[in-house]
DNA sequence: GCTGCTTAACGGATTACTTCA
DNA sequence: GCTGAAGTAATCCGTTAAGCA
């Protein structure tokens, strides 16, 4: 989805926050691809490298550079045959331009009109080689973060296999217990717990505690309690746990 | 010379916006 | 003024191929 929409009129460029901002150091004092056939990029073609005979002179694309104040390579090459020879000649990138790049990329993942026209004549390159540079730049991170959710997922997976594993093992022992004759004997009488609606507090009322102590019982609820509610006893055993408890942190 | 990886570059599709009838 | 078609620009996406270890 495109993020940055100008159009025509006011792609006279909205200064974006960091449009404006001065080359950082690192622009400065960059002489890349001195050594070579740079021609005035006012007039003709920014060439980064002797090999950068490039040419992306497809229709649109091409519209689209001159709009941007530049022309793609002139310099496309044909063949005696005919062929293009030029085609697709693919530059490196020299380290500094790189870096720069890399560090405008991390102010802005994507550049306006203006921004990339300055970059490109900064970096000696042209404006559609900054173009696709942010373009894949922008793939790769996008790569990157599937790769770390896709990890997260995984973990997440596990996490709930081993939970799950975990649960059916219980289940299995609890149901082998209620099946046991010794399980009925030796248990004791049953035990509610309850919970004050007032106060929130877990009472426990059993028959055996009242019984068992003649009448001597200590009450064992809150000394306010008027109606206690019955309380899932799983609840005060696991307490719940956030969804996302095992999402790591960023 | 072959292979695998990285990445510059390409072409098509999509989206948002403008212009014009 | 509203509407829909056509045009334009920016971006995304999948792919290709150059360059390098």
């Amino acid at each position: 989805m495109p993020q940055h929409k100008s159009s025509s009129a006011d792609i006279a460029f909205q200064p974006s926050p960091d449009l404006n901002a001065e080359p950082r150091s690192l622009f400065r004092g960059i002489d890349v691809n001195r050594a070579i056939t740079v021609i005035d990029c006012d007039e003709e073609v920014m060439v980064s490298s002797p090999n950068s005979t490039v040419s992306s002179l497809s229709g649109k694309r091409s519209e689209r550079e001159e709009n941007d104040g530049e022309r793609a390579s002139s310099s496309l090459e044909i063949d005696d045959d005919g062929a293009d020879a030029a085609a697709r000649k693919k530059l490196r990138l020299s380290k500094e331009q790189a870096a720069v790049l890399e560090e405008t990329f991390k102010d802005h993942n994507t550049l306006n009109p203006k921004q990339k026209l300055a970059l490109a004549k900064q970096l000696n390159l042209r404006p559609r080689q900054v173009e696709v540079w942010f373009q894949n730049r922008r793939a790769r991170t996008k790569l990157k973060q599937t790769e770390v959710d896709c990890e997260y997922l995984r973990r997440c997976c596990e996490n709930l296999t081993e939970e799950n594993r975990r649960l059916q093992k219980e289940v299995s022992e609890l149901r082998a217990l209620k099946l046991s004759p010794q399980f009925y004997m030796n248990m004791s009488p049953p035990t509610t717990l309850t919970m004050c609606p007032q106060c929130e507090r877990v009472a426990v009322s059993s028959s055996a505690t009242t019984s068992a102590n003649g009448g001597a019982a200590i009450s064992r609820q809150p000394a306010h309690h008027h109606r206690p509610t019955p309380m899932n006893s799983w609840a005060a055993i696991i307490p719940p746990q956030p969804l996302d408890a095992h999402r790591p942190k960023t």
